[in-house]
DNA sequence: AGCAGAGAGATTGTATATTATTTGAGATAC
DNA sequence: GTATCTCAAATAATATACAATCTCTCTGCT
């Protein structure tokens, strides 16, 4: 019966939800690009309502932005934006990774180094997408046990909103990925190892804060010479 | 009320959003009730697309619960999805008040203090909500100057989620009441003696954690003798 | 060059039809 | 006689089409 639901007869405002919100993912719909209710609505071959839900929607999850009267864009993350959203993150992600810590087989740190060799491998020929691609699935490895279902969530939200902005600021610091990819082994190990629940959550955070440190360099390198980027 | 400040022209779904939330908090519309489209829309002299975008996006909020043409209905948290709840604001909540400490001046203290003097004083005879009201204030002083907004608006999703259900459940352990102002107070001293930021986050963590210990116990308290409440 | 007004385009809201779910009555089987 | 299954009517959500309101832009006049 739940079964069926789903399956075929899926809501028009959950069309448009999904079919919007994989457009964003995948870049088609870039931050700052005009969402017009009247142009999805007839792409889809719906009325308008069931679209301006979906975008409603979107807006609550922060991949959206919604002025009145006027309408919608995808979310625009500026530079502070986006790092009071990494920090954020960071926190809520190792507080996930704390909790979850208990629940990690040797399996899935197994997995989680095999994401990481490959991440390695990638290196070579580096491709942002697949490098971010391959990072949030090594994470996930690292909070998806979370048995809190509302910090989980959370976490989540987190990384959709820095897939908003991916295209625009991911590849700000290639140094950084070589760093990256050592730290991802060092929280397994904690992991491995059993290490206190305050270690394992502060060096999660920390993987985030260096992050953000990186960032906040480059963006003062970028500002004292905007030409050569 | 900040009522009369943007209107004039206040758009009818940010009409109806405001009128159902107001009685969400307020409690008229209790966890469970289920709220009907037709039936709102009617009584706010409004057609039903409105409604029934306020309540999509009370659902973003996590405070009412929809269900694919069924209805909507407040959001009803059951004890395990409480915990989740109270541990993710603690964690949210921990971390905003040791990015807050910095910028949390003596005048905020002060004010602080004198909020705890009246939950005090309140505790003389008892009454949950005025109780439950002073502890956001409180609770407020020390996260409001968060610098980080992402995180900041996480707290405020969590204060709001934990108020829906607060008329069932806040009043569960008297007893916590009292060891609970100490704790505040015991936060205050923290920042006001400039302590180091990790204590603080976890001083004020621990502060829901205990929460949580007690609520754990008198559930499980309740389950065993289920008729003497 | 700068301001005013008209018009196009897009959002917001209403009325209405359609579709899905639930509920209750009646009949049949045990 | 009770229980269950089926079918129909009511109820409520979902989607469409239409109307009205607002915004922004472009053009023309001073």
């Amino acid at each position: 019966m739940t079964a069926t639901d789903t399956n075929g007869t899926l809501s028009k405002s959950q069309q448009a939800y999904s079919w919007i919100r994989e457009r964003i993912n995948s870049g088609a719909f870039v931050p700052g690009f005009r969402l017009v209710l009247g142009s999805i609505a007839k792409e889809l071959g719906v009325s308008v309502v069931p679209v301006r839900e979906a975008i409603r929607r979107l807006e609550a999850e922060g991949l959206v932005t919604f002025e009145r009267n006027v309408g919608a864009q995808v979310a625009m993350l500026d530079d502070s934006a986006y790092s009071a959203t990494m920090q954020a993150l960071g926190i809520v992600e190792g507080a996930a990774t704390m909790l979850s810590a208990p629940f990690i087989t040797a399996a899935d740190i197994a997995a989680a180094r095999l994401v990481n060799a490959q991440m390695i491998e990638s290196l070579e020929h580096f491709e942002p997408r697949r490098f971010t691609e391959l990072n949030r699935e090594f994470h996930s490895v690292l909070f998806e046990r979370c048995p809190n279902d509302q910090l989980l969530d959370l976490v989540h939200r987190g990384w959709n909103q820095m897939n908003v902005l991916r295209d625009s600021t991911f590849s700000f610091v290639p140094g950084r990925a070589r760093a990256s990819v050592d730290e991802h082994e060092h929280i397994l190990k904690l992991i491995e190892d059993g290490a206190d629940s305050l270690e394992i959550e502060m060096a999660a955070r920390a993987h985030r804060t260096r992050t953000l440190d990186a960032f906040a360099a480059y963006q003062a390198d970028r500002k004292r010479s905007p030409a050569q980027r």
